[in-house]
DNA sequence: TATTGTTATACTCTATAACTATA
DNA sequence: TATAGTTATAGAGTATAACAATA
């Protein structure tokens, strides 16, 4: 028995719930600080993933996102008609379209970061560094354990 | 300096993304579970209410879910006709509701806390008993300090 | 006058499938 | 024939606000 005496060994489930309800509350706060930008936290995730991987298609976008590829289309509409991102035809493949960020885009993308460091250091008050770190780790490990990917992220809005 | 060396001072932002990615796989496992018992996610919340707060009315269970009060109303029809939940009215108060349990509704709230342990065994099996508990610490001290309620669970759908 | 439960309506978000242009 | 992008439409889920019965 690894237990320590103080949870008993037939502790009911909650790391489920608990995961459940933490995780829509810091989507709720992100989705508030990205707001602040006039952006949606879907249009974040976009200029978060064009911001390493410059060219890729909408195709390739709507897949690492986990959403429709008819989808991407408005999405991809909105953040050009902000001056954000910026489309161009393929020079090997002329039906797809190379998505890059305008220096804009690149620009509002730094803001992003600001929000979710914002954000981390709201949600993570309560603990100290090391606890900070071990849950990093914990959580890290769940993740790869159970296949999700870094970028794909089906829940990540607002939810109230 | 607590950092141990092996995690950079400036480490990006993950915590939040994490909890709300894993947040929603949490979510997305427990509804295919209690879809195998042909209920949503948000009719065992009721359930599980109702199971420990027997006799709350409509308007105490949609506040304590963080649902609207009109939406209770096709929820309780929903179990009400699956013969789990049964209404009867107040004596105190005849606008009100008491709601309660029916025995095939206890039966059905066992049925869902073993979905839950089943989804929560899933989701923690990469963990040593240690890291479940040093983990599930963690996540009870966010939640707390967050002032996340026990009940309240504004984010606990399926999202695919 | 305020509150519980109810209903009707409208709105938001999303997937589906049909369409075009290129390959 | 298959694929990238596009469009139109329909469906699910939701909140809003007006209503009846009771306090």
């Amino acid at each position: 028995m690894v237990y320590g005496g103080c949870v008993p060994a037939h502790r009911p489930a909650r790391i489920g719930f608990l995961l459940s309800q933490l995780g829509a509350h810091a989507a709720a706060r992100f989705d508030d600080g990205v707001s602040s930008l006039g952006l949606t936290p879907q249009q974040a995730g976009v200029l978060r993933i064009l911001g390493r991987s410059p060219g890729v298609s909408q195709r390739d976008l709507a897949e690492r996102l986990g959403i429709v590829q008819s989808r991407m289309v408005a999405l991809i509409d909105g953040l050009e008609s902000l001056g954000l991102v910026a489309r161009s035809r393929s020079a090997t493949d002329r039906r797809s379209y190379r998505l890059e960020l305008t220096d804009a885009g690149r620009d509002r993308l730094a803001d992003v970061r600001r929000i979710a460091e914002r954000t981390e250091a709201g949600l993570t008050a309560a603990l100290t560094a090391k606890q900070r770190d071990d849950l990093y780790g914990s959580l890290r490990m769940l993740a790869t354990s159970l296949g999700l990917d870094e970028d794909v992220h089906i829940g990540f809005r607002a939810d109230g």
